[in-house]
DNA sequence: GGCTAAAAGCAAATAATTTGCGTTAGCAAC
DNA sequence: GTTGCTAACGCAAATTATTTGCTTTTAGCC
C-alpha cells in the first residue's frame, strides 16, 4: 500500500508524491503531530484528500513512509583515520538524531505500522552505514567487530533504550564500543584513543 | 490520558474499564486489526463511543493501555536449578511471545503511542522478571551477568531483531546469552550443560 | 441517607474516510 | 505528431468516526 519504486517514474505521480511528502515535513515541523490530518496535509500539497487515503491507505503509513524515507542517510560515516573512530563518532550521531524528539517519532511512526517494509529498509540503511566502517577495518587490517556484532550489541541496546525508556548518553555508547570490540582493544596504546574520544 | 491508575476503584468506573479491555481482547482475537474500530468496541462493552473517546482518547492509546496490561507477566520465571538454564528457558518464551504474531502488535501498540509510560511499564515487566533470575543466582553463589547487561545484550538484540526484520531462533538466543555470561561459562563442566540445554 | 463531583449516557454537530464515476495525462504504437 | 490505453487523479455524495454540550448516574464521603 505504501508509495512502491516509480510506477511512472517522470510523471504526476511522481510530483503528487513529493508534494505530499513535502507537506508533511512541513507540517510535521510546524504544528503538533496530534493535529496533522490528510485532509490538512490534501491541502497544502495541492491534491485530494482521496488520492491520499488510495494512495497511502491512512495517516500512519503515510507517516511512515515519509520518516523512512528521511531516515535514509545521505553520507557515508566521517572518516577519522581509524575505523574505531569513525565508529564511536557514527554511533554518538546515530544515537543523538534517534533519540531527538522528531527522531524518536519517526522510528515510531515507521515501526507502528503492520507492514515491516518501512522497518527493514530502516534497518538496512544503518547497516549500509556500518558496512562501510567494517570494510574501512578491513582494508587497514584493524581488529574490528562484524557487522553482526555491532547490530546485536551496539545498535540494538542504543536502539532499545530511546524506545523503551532513556536517551543514551555519549558514555554509554562508549562503554557500548569498547565492550564489542575484539579485545586488541585493551592494549594501552587503544586504551589512550579511547580516553581522548571519550573526553570530547 | 491512558487510564491511569484507581480513579475510583471500586466503581463503575472499573467496570467499565474491564468491560472495554475484554471487549478489545476479544475483537483482537477474532477480527482483522484493522477493522477493530471505537464504535465497535464501545457497542461489544455496552458503552458508549463518547465514553471511550473521552477516558483513552483515541484507538491507539487504548491498544497500547490494553496491549500493556496483556504483557504483565503472570508467573516467576521457572526454576530449572541453575539461574543460567532459567534465564535461557525464560528468554526463549519471551522471544517466542514477543515474536508472534499478537506479540509483535502489541509491542507496536505500545511504542507507537507518544506517551511512553506504556513502553516503560513494558519494559519494567522486563527487568523485574530478569531481577528474580539474578536474585537467584546470586543467592547460589552462580556467576552472573548483571540486569543491565542481560538487558543490553540480550534483550536488546532481540527486541531490535522482532521490531526491524526477523524472529531470533533459539540458536541465535543460545548464542547471545553465552556470550554475556563470565567468563567461567566457557568452563567444560559449563560447556556441557550448554551443549544440553542447545539440543533441546 | 443526603451531598458532591467524577464518570457515563445521549444526541446533535463536526470532521474524517470511503466510494462511484468522470477526467487527466503519461506512455507507447503507429 | 496523433491516437489509444490505462493508471492515477479530482470531485462529490454517502458513510462512518469523532467531538462536544448537556443531562443523568453513582461512588465516595460526611
Amino acid at each position: 500500500m505504501a508509495s512502491k519504486e516509480n510506477p511512472r517514474p517522470g510523471g504526476r505521480s511522481a510530483r503528487v508524491q513529493a508534494a505530499v511528502h513535502q507537506a508533511v515535513r512541513e507540517m510535521l515541523a510546524r504544528m503538533e503531530r496530534a493535529d496533522v490530518t490528510i485532509p490538512l496535509i490534501a491541502q497544502r500539497a495541492n491534491v485530494t484528500p482521496s488520492t491520499i487515503y488510495r494512495r497511502w491507505g491512512d495517516l500512519q503509513e503515510l507517516l511512515a513512509d515519509v520518516s523512512a524515507s528521511r531516515l535514509q542517510p545521505e553520507t557515508e560515516p566521517l572518516k577519522t583515520g581509524s575505523a574505531w573512530m569513525d565508529l564511536q563518532a557514527w554511533a554518538e550521531q546515530y544515537a543523538d538524531e534517534m533519540s531527538s524528539g522528531a527522531g524518536r517519532q519517526m522510528i515510531r511512526d515507521i515501526l507502528a505500522v503492520s507492514d515491516t517494509a518501512n522497518a527493514e529498509k530502516c534497518s538496512g540503511y544503518t547497516q549500509q552505514q556500518l558496512r562501510v566502517i567494517v570494510a574501512r577495518a578491513e582494508e587497514q587490517g584493524e581488529a574490528f567487530p562484524t557487522l553482526t556484532e555491532l547490530m546485536d550489541f551496539v545498535i540494538s541496546p542504543i536502539m532499545y533504550r530511546i524506545l523503551f525508556d532513556q536517551v543514551p548518553s555519549n558514555d554509554y555508547i562508549h562503554g557500548l564500543i569498547s565492550r564489542v570490540m575484539p579485545k586488541v582493544a585493551a592494549s594501552p596504546e587503544i586504551a589512550e584513543i579511547t580516553a581522548d574520544v571519550s573526553g570530547v
